[in-house]
DNA sequence: GCAAGCAATGATAGCGCTTGCACGATCACG
DNA sequence: CGTGATCGTGCAAGCGCTATCATTGCTTGC
């Protein structure tokens, strides 16, 4: 048992060098000379030494943290995007302080706070900022990045996609495929609704007829299927298409459907949205909109390695875009 | 724009106390005198002072910063535990650290390193440990606790469950409701051999059949029961109920069930594992073993809340049970 | 009325690291 | 060989905060 963490010094001291020499060969090996390399990395090894980065974060005033604030875990669409940027990151010898805010914005606030109280290098969130927070993240040197949506002036730098142009590519596809009666199940997001007024106008624009709208909570999840499916049935006509969401929810409409006797497509017929790993293999396996997380992740992953070295920013604006998957269900 | 940060010392400066003070209404505002605290309070947002943890961190060895090591986060059963932990450490000042460990334990090594750099106050981790870092994290001075498994001599604390009981209750289960011929689908992860091992067991032991075993990669996804189904088919019986290794691969079951035009549970029953959200909304509704996420991350909390305070360790193992939920499926 | 206790605050020495600057040694080149 | 460059290293001043100890007035109890 140490009584105490082996510090640069110990290490220094072991090495025979100096607490600099051993800083260089820590943070970038190759400015050392093999043979000094060699000694410190016997010494670092002899003493067990774990650098402390809180103390090197303070002396450099980079903290090689990156928080990731995303609404919730469950259920969540984020979850590829998310887990694709955690890999990337330690990949990076970066680390993710991961932030739950819930539908609330004062809540991404507080975190925010938390996040430059760390000084952390970048911030990347998937909602908006309110006023107070936007001008604090402004001040700060963190980069914000906000991912999944391309906001028209971003705090920072926007990566993600257009909900609106998603939200046509749905409705020509819908038309496209003879579909007469959409049945649109919006959650009560701003992105959500971007898609749907979007495929709404885009839908009239090509001559559709009636579309029918149902609303849920946010986040879209499986859970809302029953009773969205029950009203759906209320409606004088059966829709012939049910646009939702989420791939969870959708996979609930389906559910719920077959339960009922319908076939799916053939009696109705059923969209997802962000292409969840379920989507592929469920019965019928599920017509969607995949986003790509991972390129999402890489993006945002290059822009903070750029802005730790002191780059300015090249663009504001990121656009990865969508892809609708044509497959079974619709 | 601040061409700098204010500290501490722009506040006391501002108030006309001493940096000491400062410190002192950040960290505890009860201890200053209220006409202090109320000039204190004004002069940090005239500055717009934000406090670096890293400094405060390096100062008191405390970090406030909790690492939670998990295998995935698509798709998988830790989902609401890691989301309960992060909203009540962030309830209590502290936030999370998240590191993808995906299923090599050399990752988890790295990750316990990266933790160790930034003296985190504990790490949370659901998988063992090998030696060396066992060792590591003794050496040092963050508890780790090592939750759903509650393994004869962790590394620090254990909050979970017993996988063995478990997996008794489920062949007690199997038994009480007269199924003879169960097949289990295995996830090629220990805590499931350890379920799979103690039903099988059981099951013997109360005089059951045979029963057929089936292997899936960690972890039990939706996406195996494609291939799962179709080897289950080609057994020379059909099972009459089928436990599976988590809720996704049995909802994955029951489509590939009804797909196939066999009903569940009259044809075929099914039994989850976790009580994912969408268990209890699938139809049928899925018989599962409920886990208790969010009293795992309460203990946890509990504990790094004492192992901060400085107290010693009262117990080194502590059973959050589970429950069987029967529900439609079996 | 005085020692003792207490509450509120100040002064200050680090916490462990990074980094600009300086310095000696080695090297290439005319 | 002298002269810059270049390379590898050491010195030492912070980075912004916490925590210990000391100090200053006051309240108390006897």
């Amino acid at each position: 048992m140490a009584n105490r963490n082996p510090t640069l010094d110990d290490v220094a001291a072991q090495a025979g060098v100096s607490t600099a020499t051993v800083s260089r060969y820590v943070n970038n090996p190759s400015v050392v000379a093999e043979a000094t390399a060699k000694r410190i990395g016997a010494a670092i090894a002899a003493t067990g030494y774990i650098p402390n980065l809180l103390a090197g974060g303070l002396a450099s005033s980079k903290s090689r943290l990156v928080a990731v604030l995303i609404p919730h875990l469950t259920d969540s669409m984020f979850n590829e995007t998310i887990e694709s940027m955690a890999s990337a990151l330690s990949a990076a010898g970066m680390n993710v302080m991961l932030g739950i805010t819930g539908v609330s914005t004062a809540r991404t606030g507080e975190l925010i706070r938390a996040a430059l109280s760390r000084r952390v290098d970048a911030i990347i969130s998937t909602g908006p900022l309110d006023e107070e927070t936007r001008a604090l993240v402004a001040r700060s040197s963190s980069l914000f990045i906000q991912i999944w949506e391309l906001p028209d002036n971003p705090p920072g730098l926007a990566i993600g996609f257009s909900h609106a142009a998603a939200g046509r590519d749905v409705a020509r596809f819908l038309a496209g495929r003879g579909y007469r009666r959409p049945h649109l199940v919006t959650a009560s997001g701003e992105r959500a609704r971007m898609r749907r007024d979007a495929l709404v106008a885009e839908w009239q624009a090509l001559g559709g007829g009636e579309v029918t709208l149902a609303d849920v909570e946010i986040p879209s999840r499986f859970g809302h299927a029953r009773r969205v499916f029950a009203d759906l049935r209320r409606l004088p006509e059966l829709p012939d298409v049910v646009v939702c969401g989420s791939d969870f929810l959708a996979l609930g409409l389906i559910v719920e459907a077959q339960a009922a006797g319908l076939r799916v497509p053939d009696d109705i017929a059923v969209v997802g949205f962000g292409n969840s790993s379920l989507a592929g293999d469920m019965r019928p396996t599920i017509t969607t909109v995949e986003i790509d997380g991972a390129r999402i992740a890489r993006e945002a992953i290059a822009a903070i390695a750029r802005h730790t070295a002191g780059e300015p920013l090249r663009e504001r604006i990121v656009d990865t875009g969508f892809r609708l998957i044509a497959r079974e269900s619709a």
